[in-house]
DNA sequence: ATGAAATTTAACTATATAGTTTAACCAAAT
DNA sequence: ATTTGGTTAAACTATATAGTTAAATTTCAT
């Protein structure tokens, strides 16, 4: 009955982070769980001891990584501070949280574009339309100033996260046009550019906006 | 020795469009020769009769939907008219292009990414560096005197890109955090607002840039 | 020491899928 | 009419892979 003090969620963890990366990197399809047994250091019953099937593996590392990849953006979004900061905040830290996990947004994108059942379990986790309008409405005064009105919101958000996220998501056909680009040391310095060049370029279009 | 009048060429392009749907759908691991053929309205001896293999078919899909994109977006940014209009341009152009071809980003950053190896017959092809410098040297003057310096050039050139391909690629993401956006005729009604949003607001960013 | 859970080993089953083969059939060019 | 190449049908092979099983071994809490 007692919890054996052997490895148990150690294992499970194992496994777990074993499957993220398999998975990040071949997709569902592509994913072995022979592979993921071998990084994980175990064999294949013991995997199938711990997760009864690849799509139950699958499941728990999908939701997990889509939810940490909503989490990063909304806990900076909802912070109370100016929207010149909160943008400023956004750039700095989802970059650099990009630059830790590079192949995420390929991953989900992918995974839900091939299976759009996968984004139900999140529906209800995530206040989108609490987050959308605390906004909007946190920021009135701010946004109203540069003349950007309510129905500007979905094009300026989705401005704003495509700054951090796209460059990632098109790090291989940025390769192809900018091969100076090429290793990531140097496009990890690229994106840490990025930040500033990013937030400047939404001021400065926020402040030239037409009213 | 003579082309016989039967469907020949047809009966390869019906199957090379069923291929390229079949993998902008599932991609390459997920794709099955079965459904290529059924859809091409053959069966897989004939589907082998023309394509010896998975592989050999994809490949010939891959580079003409690869190139496709690249030749879009290089023959606007090629085009003999101001920096100004050229962004116009591309945007009107380029999201007409997207919304025809809404699968398309996804399939080709997703199969670059698992297998990079898949730019090479590309990085020929493309005089990206030619292109590059070509642009910034045609427009030096307009884009001096909106104070972006050579050095700028990469930024800016991804953010220009990103407005159009971004929202497709995010699709799906989209679609979560924006329900009302979840109709493909709603979001390609947001896609074509988007034209002239993205054209006002890198517009505005460049006029407002500081020197 | 004993028992329970964790882990290994290795062989196994079931299934999906790429690709092959063969024989027959058809359509058109000569 | 004969030949050539496009096409079908259906059964087939080979292989990869998910998942199972059972017996043996290790680990650890008690």
């Amino acid at each position: 009955m007692t919890r054996p003090a052997t490895s148990d969620n150690q294992t499970r963890q194992r496994i777990f982070r074993a499957a993220a990366e398999v998975f990040e990197e071949k997709g569902y399809t592509g994913a072995r769980m022979q592979e993921i047994a071998d990084r994980a250091g175990i064999n294949k019953a013991l995997l199938h001891y711990y997760y009864s099937s690849k799509e139950q593996l699958f499941m728990a590392v999908f939701h997990v990584l889509l939810k940490k990849m909503f989490e990063k953006i909304f806990s900076i979004f909802s912070e109370e501070i100016s929207f010149k900061e909160k943008l400023k905040k956004f750039l700095e830290e989802h970059i650099e949280f990009m630059i830790k996990n590079p192949k995420l947004p390929i991953f989900l994108l992918n995974e839900l574009s091939q299976n759009p059942a996968l984004a139900e379990g999140l529906k209800e986790m995530i206040n989108y339309g609490e987050l959308r309008d605390m906004i909007y409405t946190r920021h009135a005064k701010e946004l109203k100033g540069y003349g950007i009105k309510k129905n500007d919101m979905p094009q300026l958000m989705v401005t704003v996260v495509s700054f951090s996220i796209f460059p990632f998501a098109a790090r291989d056909m940025i390769k192809i046009m900018m091969p100076e680009m090429g290793d990531t040391k140097k496009f990890n310095t690229y994106m840490r550019e990025r930040k500033s060049f990013a937030s400047d370029f939404i001021m400065a279009a926020l402040k030239h906006h037409k009213k």
